[in-house]
DNA sequence: CCAGTCTACCTCGCAAGGTGATGGGAAGGA
DNA sequence: TCCTTCCCATCACCTTGCGAGGTAGACTGG
């Protein structure tokens, strides 16, 4: 994976994910881990600063929660101002992804998948 | 346009670009603003070392050409290595938008478009 | 002739985000 | 006890895009 490309779509995956429920950070490494079978490792040095400012922006909120043996888990939750980002964050997506595709496929042809 | 998006996209879009023949600087900008109905202005202090970068992979060649008026342009054109280097990176970039729609239709949703 | 604008090239400092390394700490098995 | 797994987090470094600044020739208007 072109790790260039996965600039700015790290708050974009994390929102979606959150989207689903709330999740810890190990599980949220773990889960794009097994969703993508293995292809994109989210490295700790970029989930946590991102879901940290995710946090800042009042976009999730985070709470800790003790499990039976006694552990700790900050779990985060996505927030309504969230999914209102998230929202935008997906039209911009598609309009990048347009664009891109558009210049990549000019003539219209079939696409490359595969 | 979510600048972040961007990152890594570059390479591609100016591979694409040359595919159609040779271009030079101003006229991939020119191009590219007009392709996007204004969206997107391919920022001169981003296009130029990419297209170094680019070229001191050999992806690319460049040669001055003096038009009618005497005037000096560097155009640059698209080598067969950089053609492969395409390829991967459009297979590459499949990979990442797929990727990335998998976690933001997770229910396989008709897509968000427009 | 001079000023302003357009074409056309390029570089530099800065900010943002991902990577790899490193570190702390607790639970559980050998 | 030692090692692994789980779980949190930070930091230096690198790459890339942005905004600003710089050079220079050609054309237009005064």
């Amino acid at each position: 994976m072109d790790r260039e490309l996965l600039k700015g779509s790290t708050p974009i995956l994390l929102l979606s994910l959150l989207t689903e429920g709330p999740m810890y950070g190990y599980q949220i490494i773990e889960t794009v881990l097994e969703r993508t079978n293995g292809a994109y490792t989210l490295k700790e040095g970029a989930l946590y600063p991102a879901l940290h400012k995710l946090e800042a922006a009042e976009f999730i909120s985070s709470y800790w929660q003790t499990q039976a043996n006694g552990r700790d888990r900050r779990y985060y939750a996505i927030l309504p101002a969230g999914s209102t980002f998230l929202e935008a964050k997906k039209k911009q997506w598609s309009l990048f992804v347009n664009m891109v595709e558009g210049f990549v496929t000019p003539n219209g042809s079939t696409g490359s998948k595969g």
